[in-house]
DNA sequence: AATGCAGAAATTATCTATAATTTCAACCAG
DNA sequence: CTGGTTGAAATTATAGATAATTTCTGCATT
């Protein structure tokens, strides 16, 4: 899927954002520009053209002269996150509503049913992020589309340090309502039922390090 | 201003910038590394870097292979970033009320006062940026704070274009409003001021380059 | 044991050089 | 004239080398 017409850059930001998301680096570890470079087998220029996406992205964050180390997250963030979530993608789901064919409204019913049959994190956060953005996406405004999506990997985040390997089926009520409301016509209806759906935040504990147990949160819409 | 500690890609992005914001490199023109990094006496390494981040607030758009260049807008990307605005500012506003003191709110109201009294496009804009954040601040939501300014700058792009010389005074009601609701603990009245406000689109007939006349658009507020 | 301080090692930031790609203009064929 | 082709110039992308800064480590001191 890594396109070759990308930039080697391009590529290195989209591998490491893949791996902070799903966890495989952790919060707070520093990413070496210099080992990075010669894991990739370039050099590091494009090493740190990609660190500066990533910082962009919120994914990292970097010092001057001390590096770029994974950001660290915390449920202030969670939070934060899901607010400006709700915040826009009620505003993109009424730009959108009026542009939605029955066609779309289909595909994302498929996406939901593949997240209700999702039997780990990974499948279930992707047919998700599917729904979303199919019933998004017609809003045609491409610089909230990019915002969003920048959240959604956030979200991901999350979602995948929470659930990184339990993770129970469960059957999304919230999306078939949204897509009910949105067949009749009730834009209004959608788009509250979406703001709150999205800022609904799920607790699980979690094992620590140490052995004890915390709460841990994610935003799971 | 440009602080020594910086690197010199982000001293190197911060002019940049200025300079698209303030309109004096015009939308659609090519950004060439080799250039930039001669005019600043560096390699075109940091500029490369400095490019990144440009792409990253949407004031330049890059194409791999085939450069960088001066992103451009339309009245549909003036109505997005405006809509973006009034969605997240009212989510800040609503989360910063709780934090807000007197004293916040007189500097505010100085802030107003001096926008007020601007006789140019630029003390104007900053008068009125320094509005926003100083009741937005509180929120302590930095995500969206970063965001948020993020569309400030666009905002003041479409302004400058629109506006470049020509600039009427003119007393904000919008902010008194505000503040008036804000005093009283009125936050929902405030948020919804704000709303609208962000929201309200100027419009000025502007000459062309070929002598004819067409309107421009800005974000007033 | 804790603290502080070299000096060494690692790392970042930048520069210079090279390879690869695109752009552009001149030219030629239809 | 139009449209395409070719080669030179410009430009981007990457690599390799260097300077500057930070971090680490071990040892001495309290």
């Amino acid at each position: 899927m890594a396109n070759t017409e990308d930039t080697i850059a391009v590529r290195i930001s989209k591998e490491l954002a893949d791996r902070i998301i799903s966890g495989s680096i952790e919060p707070g570890s520093r990413l070496r520009q210099d080992h990075v470079a010669e894991e990739f087998g370039t050099s590091h220029v494009p090493v740190r053209e990609a660190f500066r996406r990533l910082e962009a992205q919120g994914l990292a964050i970097s010092e001057p002269r001390r590096g770029v180390r994974v950001a660290a997250f915390d449920l202030g963030e969670v939070r934060e996150v899901a607010e400006m979530r709700a915040a826009l993608e009620v505003l993109a789901l009424r730009h959108a509503a009026p542009h939605l064919t029955p066609a779309i409204l289909d595909e994302a019913e498929e996406a939901t049913k593949a997240g209700d049959k999702s039997r780990d994190v990974r499948s279930w956060e992707e047919a998700n992020r599917t729904f979303h953005r199919l019933i998004l996406a017609p809003c045609n405004m491409p610089r909230l589309l990019s915002t969003i999506d920048d959240l959604h990997a956030a979200s991901a985040r999350f979602l995948f340090a929470a659930w990184r390997s339990e993770w129970e089926t469960r059957t999304d009520q919230d999306h078939r309502a949204i897509l009910s409301a949105l067949r009749q016509g009730n834009t209004e209806s959608a788009a509250a039922t979406l703001g709150r759906h999205v800022q609904w935040i799920g607790q699980k504990p979690v094992k620590t390090a140490s052995g004890k147990t915390r709460d841990a949160f994610a935003i799971v819409g």
